[in-house]
DNA sequence: CAGATATATTACGACAGTCGTAGTACGACA
DNA sequence: TGTCGTACTACGACTGTCGTAATATATCTG
């Protein structure tokens, strides 16, 4: 089965949750929708990842958490980025292009697309 | 700064690594000279890093070892690719086009370029 | 010759991030 | 009442990387 391997997205699973959060401030739920929606099913994030990644990136400053102001449901906590935030964000974006160059120095491309399997 | 996350070269280091034995068995000091080369000085494989990936991937029968024949200095150990080491290698491959489009559903490109490419 | 330098590998423990599992909590619907 | 969907938290295991250091040999330098 090829999917995509978690280990790969390791480094960058701050950065996709960032990017969801650079329009308007978004929660747990909704954002693991949108990453697995996004990403055409390719990648669903594990909840556990997901918030481990909120805490770090809170404690960071790269986002900040408020309460929403629903009345019914269990309560969510939004998180909205910061400017700390945006700036990481764009590093990491830099940061992904000189990576992603390196790796593809080691990576052949099978040019006679032969995809048995 | 600018330097290229390892934690984003995590899963790879392997892949990386099997490429540079898919032509000729080599051996750790040589592979992270390569390495090195290869990637301009951009990413500099820790030691501790590439032996454990030797190890790992020996135990996962993607390479085998064998000791040079040099009379001098310090023993080496080569370690030749494996039929599974190269189905590995490229299935890796055809994983990483997949994971870099899903990132880059994640990733803004600052566009003040051409297009081309 | 002694000491630094380059080559070449191994050992050990710390750490970060992911993941499995499970539990809590609430609303809606059948 | 029970289950499903939503929403979050806790905890411990595991894997891979990394810092540090030790071992071993050959060559270069003064």
């Amino acid at each position: 089965m090829t999917g995509i391997s978690s280990d790969v997205i390791r480094g960058y699973n701050d950065t996709i949750i960032l990017y969801l959060l650079l329009e308007e401030p978004s929660y747990g739920y909704e954002i693991s929708k949108k990453i697995k929606n996004l990403s055409e099913g390719k990648y669903v994030i594990k909840e556990t990842t997901l918030y481990s990644a909120f805490t770090r990136m809170q404690k960071n400053g790269y986002i900040v958490s408020f309460y929403g102001d629903e009345t019914g449901g269990k309560r969510r906590t939004y998180y909205r980025i910061t400017d700390s935030g945006r700036t990481y964000y764009f590093e990491k974006c830099k940061e992904w292009v000189l990576t992603k160059d390196v790796i593809e120095k080691f990576i052949i491309r099978e040019e006679n697309g032969n995809g048995d399997n």
